[in-house]
DNA sequence: GCGAAGCTTCGACGCGGGTCGAAGTCGATC
DNA sequence: GATCGACTTCGACCCGCGTCGAAGCTTCGC
């Protein structure tokens, strides 16, 4: 990969480098990982990124030198955290683009498709269905493409020990968020975080261990039914 | 980079192969220049980027595999074009990750900071100033991550040869888009496309070529005071 | 039809970088 | 301060792929 001296005339932002770092798997492995929005120690990210240590703290270099993760010392421990929001939105975006057109079924993949986190939000079918239901109540409203809460779903969230304040954050209320498995955006932003809180700890939805994926649980199953009329959409 | 063999658990779209088409020079060199939404012979798009045809045509390849251009037979002559609005956001979106964290300065970039295309809409300094200036006189409210353009703005497009019909197009009416350089929201979608035009058409500013940075010309500077009440972010 | 133009394919070259084991470093613990 | 554990650095290996010139193919123009 031979760098051009030439000035690059545009797109100053090296974008070129940028991707380099995104284009190993291992290191997607590694971010992939990362998504759920925890920290996770050196070892623990190599043993879950199927490399060894040493591979990791060369990629883990990489991550750091673009800023993708941030790095705090922890004892003899490193831990790493993803740099920011911003970072699983832009690869939520790539795997929308990246999607193939005739999806190649995976029943690995399913299971994701139908309901996961989204750094800390829902995703997937799960997540599509639970934005189309606050929209049909009238407590969420589509404005351009971005969601309009209504008073009445500030007053679910407290309700369900998840209160929202309006003002003063710098992170949007609410925002929306493809979805690359639906190809459909989902609600994010504060309200979502606060959506997908009150589905965790009512548990309603269920990490799958070792990934992304969430499961519908019994009980979330009802409560989705009374609470907010929506028919499941698919068993899982 | 060796591919891992055992089943990728997560991330199911292939984000590192759509990464790996975008960490090279000359293919983002190449999308860069159909970032102005035109479309270009492959060997002018050759030219374009610094490469030899044959260069050219191997990365047009892998170009249109990852399905983020897309080409059309004319005569002899092979046109190619961005596939859709999709990638123009991937790819400023990117943009917004890799700037560096100590802006180098690039007097090259300085013009494409003040006033650029961003496939269809403006951006860079003038674009955040015109969008601060429709909110302030309440043409556009913000809302969450988006904004709702007022009855006056239709109006004002209207009268600028630019209508923007309100309902019947999957495109949204309008949207925000992140801007690498001031790292604040600018209009996108179709209203921020016939802002653009009407700028265009207008000759408020200029296309300077070889580039997708605009240059504010005299007319556009008394324009956009006697229209919009905005006074000259920079002289440029 | 013949030549030229636009583009792709082929072949050869060279370089960047991903991988792991082993050795080295630093902090914690007793 | 000796030992253990977590992590990084080093060295060696090798493979993928970007690059261009030349040759081949198709379409246009006369």
């Amino acid at each position: 990969m031979p760098r051009r001296t030439q000035p690059r005339s545009i797109q100053d932002p090296d974008v070129t480098s940028l991707a380099a770092v995104l284009a190993d798997a291992s290191r997607i492995a590694m971010l992939d990982v990362l998504l759920d929005r925890k920290a996770y120690a050196v070892g623990m990210l190599a043993r879950r990124s199927r490399v060894t240590a040493a591979t990791a703290s060369s990629h883990l270099r990489r991550l750091v030198d673009a800023r993708l993760v941030v790095v705090t010392a922890v004892g003899r421990e490193r831990h790493v955290r993803l740099a920011g929001p911003e970072v699983a939105e832009v690869l939520e975006r790539l795997a929308v683009l990246a999607v193939p057109p005739r999806p190649r079924l995976s029943s690995r993949a399913a299971e994701l498709r139908f309901a996961r986190t989204c750094y800390d939000h829902l995703a997937g079918t799960l997540g599509v269905a639970v934005r189309m239901a606050l929209v049909d109540r009238g407590w969420l409203h589509a404005t351009g493409d971005s969601f309009e809460p209504a008073p009445a779903l500030f007053t679910w969230l407290a309700a369900h020990h998840h209160p929202v304040p309006i003002e003063g954050h710098r992170r949007p209320l609410s925002r929306s968020c493809l979805d690359w498995s639906e190809r459909v955006p989902h609600v994010a932003g504060r309200i979502g975080t606060a959506i997908a809180e009150v589905f965790l700890d009512g548990a309603w939805v269920a990490r799958v261990r070792g990934t992304r994926a969430l499961r519908l649980t019994a009980r979330g199953r009802r409560a989705l039914t009374h609470e907010l009329g929506l028919r499941i959409p698919i068993p899982a």
